[in-house]
DNA sequence: GCGTCCAGGTCTACC
DNA sequence: GGTAGACCTGGACGC
């Protein structure tokens, strides 16, 4: 997960104007806050996703099931989201429902939260989560996405993780326009080699790892997919998590909270240090004594732990959220 | 400007 | 099961 605040950038510039626009309308629970989704943690700042903090845009370019291409502009709307499409050219009516589904999957707009949001208000402390309509976390539209995006957060810091995944999305992504891209296929990168990945995109040691979780997947040997819908356990399907390379506790943990599970915490230093710096007074604290912490909010603590621990991130820059 | 050291998760070999 | 070292890069630091 990203363990640092996205930084505000400028916006990506904008497709060409032969291109062909319309809306999309998308509705959402009373719950819903769009805002506090796109920007629940630092997937807004990787490609293709980038974001504008001063108008409360997230753009990105979507790939869809027919490998059309789709620039999205999203922004909330009184009653969900409106998003505003470019393409070359019109779309079809499925394809806007497939656009439009990709969407809602991002936002999680179809998760239902209510119970959630119970469980924070049964807690003086984060009583602000559910006044606050916060619990969604912003998801890539494929779960290989957010996998490979999961592995180059390992082990670096943040600045090397966009650096990574920049590169992957430049050198392998499907080109929309002058500088949009959408992000690779299991079967793009599958179709290079480790050196290339190492060279050319920056992924260092975690190359063979990359590279093996697209092959495995772009050959049917690996349904990452199906683990947004999965029904097994968490304790399982964290287990099938950490069958693939690279994908460790802090990986799968994470990965976890954007299938929906949320009983494992995921930690990492930043975390580690955002603890200290609520709870201990800076003094350093085991990550036992960390998990016995949140232990007492049963299946939602990996939720409350990251939105307690991220909370500054709003207050602070969006106010207006 | 250059060299050295360190931080950041995961894997693998070894005990 | 637990531990140590390697992996790779960027940033901080000292010279």
């Amino acid at each position: 997960m990203a363990s640092t605040s996205p930084r505000h950038k400028q916006p990506d510039a904008p497709p060409p104007s032969s291109f062909t626009t319309t809306r999309l309308r998308l509705s959402a629970p009373s719950d819903f806050a769009f805002w506090r989704t796109a920007y629940s943690h630092g997937w807004c700042d990787l490609p293709p996703f980038s974001f504008d903090a001063e108008r409360n845009l997230l753009l990105r370019v979507i790939e869809l099931g027919d490998g059309s291409l789709a620039h999205c502009r999203l922004a909330g709307a009184k009653d969900g989201v409106q998003a505003t499409i470019t393409v070359a050219s019109p779309l079809s009516r499925s394809q806007r429902r497939d656009l439009a589904q990709r969407i809602r999957t991002c936002l999680r707009m179809d998760e239902d939260f209510t119970a959630f949001h119970a469980a924070a208000r049964s807690h003086p402390g984060y009583r602000w989560i559910a006044r606050s309509r916060a619990g969604r976390l912003l998801r890539a539209p494929t779960v290989f996405e957010d996998a490979v995006k999961m592995i180059c957060t390992t082990n670096c810091t943040w600045s090397l993780t966009v650096t990574m995944v920049n590169a992957l999305v430049r050198t392998l992504g499907k080109q929309f326009a002058a500088d949009l891209f959408s992000f690779p296929s299991p079967e793009a990168i599958a179709s290079v080699d480790e050196r290339f990945l190492r060279e050319r995109c920056k992924t260092g040691y975690r190359s063979p790892y990359i590279l093996e979780l697209a092959r495995r997947v772009s050959c049917g040997d690996l349904d990452v997919e199906h683990w947004r819908t999965s029904t097994l356990p968490t304790e399982q399907l964290f287990a099938e998590m950490r069958t693939v390379k690279g994908i460790g506790p802090y990986a799968a943990g994470n990965l976890l909270r954007l299938m929906g599970h949320y009983d494992e915490l995921g930690l990492d230093s930043w975390v580690r240090g955002k603890f200290s710096e609520l709870h201990t007074g800076g003094r350093r604290v085991e990550d036992a004594a960390i998990a016995k912490h949140y232990k007492r909010y049963g299946r939602w603590r990996g939720l409350l732990f990251w939105l307690e621990m991220t909370r500054d991130w709003h207050e602070e820059k969006f106010r207006r959220s």
